[in-house]
DNA sequence: GATGAATGAGATTTCATTCAT
DNA sequence: GATGAATGAAATCTCATTCAT
């Protein structure tokens, strides 16, 4: 493992256990076993790992998201894919998830414009993977047709970001929530 | 308006304009046109602010909700104006609600027993009351009979949740949204 | 008990118990149940407590020395009977000495002149005592005729004064000392 | 110098001049010639600084102390010369040694473990030295074969101690009494 | 590529004290 | 006599970042 992966995976982890503001740079730096200044030398400034934590993952959670949908028989399957691979990619993934749910907001408003426009870029091609999968299914029978495909793409990204929102940071317990959501989406969305 | 008053209005207003980090106690205090010291006095640390700003705006929105759900005709009404509710609140309050959305998380973790517990006592009720609402949908033939009420009451909470997030802290740009949650939360629960 | 005596006592067992300095007003006028601009009406300032407990203690002292000394037989039983008053008194008002042995030194060398002369006019008398029975001791052949008085006084109150601080300051568990103390001070003097 | 140095030199002379308590380190780094932030990179706290100061001291204190009281010829002679030695150190280092009289107790109930242990192991030798000393000269005949030896240390030691700390915090002028203590200490221990 | 000593701006919090009631 | 809300000065410590080596 390269430092600039041993500085990342530490960050990842320190930002998870303790969120980034409560996390130094000293203590990464710590973690990963390299001098201070090694840091700076990797990464320009602090918010630049989040950064790459959110790029890396992002890159990850698309790779899976889309032969997921694709491969389904149906528009309608391919949207109970995804969802099935959300759950998984929450369950496998939950401390980075756990960092851009919670600390990602904080800087995004400060964003300078480049790195605005990147993230965007890593969001708007999921939400269009959901619009071309739910355009399939009208297409293909599977979906109802009066179900307009930009906005309820919107929507079933809402709801599994906000599920696992719930999950990850609320002060309750959930009940397994998997087949419930499937079941919920599909009559809302079956023809 | 009090002392008290001035400063959790300052501070409200700072924390949605700057974040809660990002604000200084020194700037609340100086905004509340008190002396810093004053800050101290009636809040003893800087986080019992945000506890603070979160406990009024949870009790004003189960206030709001209660009724508003109540007072429908059949169940599935009672999620629809609940809904509408939701909506109409996330756009009068909005600041409030980023304040929460983007810095309450930070700080949930680490919260004390006895404030982790309180927080429970807002949000427990919101859940429950959709789940009563379901019930009663149940009862009266609204929704189908087939629907888990308390798994489906997190499935909407998590839906608003992550709508609202979405618009106030997401990089994209959301279409209009109400009424198609309407129509796919109807479609989803209806009998 | 009067307020002013609940402060004090207050006072004096949160010194003992955390060091002056740790100790803030308001904690004192809780621990006396009383509020906190009334310790101020009682007290000028913090210091002032300080000072009184001061006051108290060594007007106790030397009332209980004084008459040990005097009804001793000879000067040197005299001496022998103010060191052993010194070790009870010690061990009784442990406490306070505590506080004053710690804390004091402090703020002898910035106090304004009246109060240290007052200081100086509650010590004279102790190393005066210690004089006189000495002298005594001088004129009845109990003590040696080539004792220096003055140097002496002082060797033996430096004596008591830096057992005691050993003993509630040192980081050391002492023996107990108070009969070889006896033993080496009349070997020292006895004639 | 190194910066480290140059930070112990200017906070043991300003705890001198002014207390402990009443020193702000930002006072230490300016009369230091470095940054505030400098200070903390060399002692993580301000208590560090006022260890580092008692360590040094007791040291050197232990290393002068040693060879006056060994290459002495009797045993008696050994505690006189310890006696000297102390003397003349309090003249030499008396503002240190003001320092750690009048601030030290405040920390040492406070004190993490490992450090109270630090600090015992620098006093231990020192009477585990006059114990020696003694029993030497009981052995050669020079101190009274009734003398304890273990009692008699920890008094040789208060009398020090209570000697130089009424000289430097007491609020009376004190006689020239290093001779006379040396008579004192003679005719106690004598054989 | 890597280091770690140094920086200085800034943040939260504490606290003795005052004063209108 | 007594109260407690209000003050504002000050203090310790943190930390992202730099730079000479």
């Amino acid at each position: 493992m390269t430092r600039k992966e041993a500085i990342l995976e530490a960050a990842s982890q320190l930002f998870a256990a303790k969120g980034f503001n409560e996390t130094s740079t000293a203590e990464v730096a710590a973690a990963a076993g390299v001098a201070q200044g090694t840091v700076f030398y990797h990464f320009h400034t602090k918010e630049e790992m989040l950064l790459e934590v959110f790029e890396r993952l992002m890159v990850e959670y698309l790779a899976g998201l889309e032969p997921a949908s694709r491969s389904a028989a149906t528009g309608l399957e391919g949207i109970e894919a995804a969802i099935r691979f959300h759950f998984q990619f929450a369950r496998k993934k939950c401390d980075e998830i756990l960092v851009l749910l919670r600390d990602f907001p904080h800087h995004i408003a400060d964003l300078p414009c480049p790195q605005r426009a990147l993230m965007r870029n890593r969001i708007t091609p999921i939400v269009a993977l959901f619009v071309r999968t739910i355009d399939r299914g009208k297409a293909d029978g599977s979906i109802r047709g009066d179900i307009v495909s930009l906005e309820t793409a919107h929507i079933l990204r809402s709801l599994l970001i906000g599920l696992t929102r719930q999950k990850l940071l609320g002060p309750l317990e959930l009940p397994e929530l998997e087949s419930p959501v499937l079941i919920f989406c599909r009559h809302a969305m079956a023809s």
